[in-house]
DNA sequence: ACAATAGTGTCTCTTAGACAATATCGA
DNA sequence: TCGATATTGTCTAAGAGACACTATTGT
């Protein structure tokens, strides 16, 4: 029988000033040798339980980042999508808080804004292109964009983020009634934002059972004023 | 590097007297030799120009059938699903018309009831039930279910599929809305179904242009009356 | 004419969005 | 006290479901 190319790709996204960003890695090997593109690599038959458990340790060996939020976006595959034969790439996406990025300080890491990406090697582009879609689409009717967030977040805060992976104002009252539906954050008692010339804003996080989780709205959060 | 045993497995559903149905053949070979299993097989590399393609050849050759709706589910992988090792099975889901399947006569080739499965290989039951979630999940806010109905149907017709599909009464009024709503539908001058005592039901079809694509609702469809 | 189901009009209720009032901070 | 933004209350508008009426067939 014929041989595959097995490998895992993981888009890992952030946000920073109202913007989504993607890691990219220098490669140092052929092919593509010396351009940015996704972490991914091969599967290893001995190391990796599944391809998840693969695209997870991609990412810490070659990102030195772990993920709380670690999801299968799709199986990109074909003859033509690298140049070393026919091929699949697992690929998956993962959102972090921007900290959690910044922390690790290497040369070869590096965050590009999405709508600035261009000339990725192999097929990264569309697996990019696919993964925003997916988190967009996702996240008018859950709680995705929490992972985006640091632990403790208020809720103007977090309508922010909504609005920047939407590209769309929310209404602020639809937003905080919908948050309040799904029932997933929980004030942190006595925390407030202070500092700032106005009435501070309440702190909240996930609640404990929903950490690792997502939980989905009725309908969808809808633009508004 | 490892080798990684590449497959392709197709989850093909129907309908059946408003039961939903899966297609399943009787393996030939070892592993589980004379189990009912999924339509599947390995890619081929000279043959297959990706995995999609691979998929549908392998529904061709091993089913006998060409579905007109094909769509990546998800990749299951792992060291434990397949007894001969590491394996990746890209996934996808058809529907067809339940005449589609009843045109092939074969034995080797048989429907049942998704609620009565049990004792399937690998791990093709989490495949099936992948399949029904994201069938059931993408029916209430698309036009996916008319795949499962012959080229012209009632508008009728269409609300028992998506009430099979989604186990829930659909208000009739707000169905109707909301086939109007999608445009995605054209009466067949003429065409009216005839022979039952009462009023005759107009039949529809896909307009020209969505026969290959797939529409989606705003809001999707909720219960009712 | 009657039973049965298709197809349509319309009222009500739910829910999202608009608007605006109140709360609480730093300056 | 003032400006700014958080938080909350409430009105309005759009959309979904309930109900009922009309249409058209076979018997």
């Amino acid at each position: 029988m014929e041989s595959v190319i097995c490998t895992v790709d993981v888009v890992l996204l952030t946000l920073r000033e109202g913007n989504l960003y993607v890691a990219l890695l220098l490669r140092d090997k052929a092919p593509f040798q010396g351009a940015w593109a996704l972490p991914g690599g091969y599967v290893h038959v001995e190391a990796d339980e599944d391809a998840e458990q693969a695209a997870g340790r991609v990412l810490e060996e070659k990102a030195g980042i772990v993920s709380p939020y670690l999801e299968q976006l799709a199986t990109f595959s074909g003859r033509a999508r690298d140049p070393r034969g026919w091929s699949v790439s697992i690929s998956y996406y993962a959102l972090v808080p921007s900290a959690v990025i910044e922390r690790v300080e290497r040369s070869d890491l590096r965050l590009v804004a999405v709508d600035q990406l261009k000339n990725l090697p192999f097929d990264h582009l569309n697996i990019v292109r696919a993964a925003l879609e997916r988190v967009r689409s996702k996240s008018s009717y859950s709680s995705l964009p929490v992972y985006l967030c640091s632990e403790q977040f208020t809720l103007p805060q977090l309508q922010t983020v909504y609005e920047a992976i939407l590209k769309e104002p929310i209404n602020k009252v639809s937003f905080r009634r919908k948050m309040e539906e799904l029932g997933i954050l929980e004030p942190v008692l006595g925390a407030v934002e202070t500092g700032k010339a106005n009435r501070p804003a309440q702190y909240y996080r996930l609640k404990a059972q929903y950490r690792h989780t997502l939980s989905q709205t009725g309908r969808g959060l809808n633009p508004g004023s």
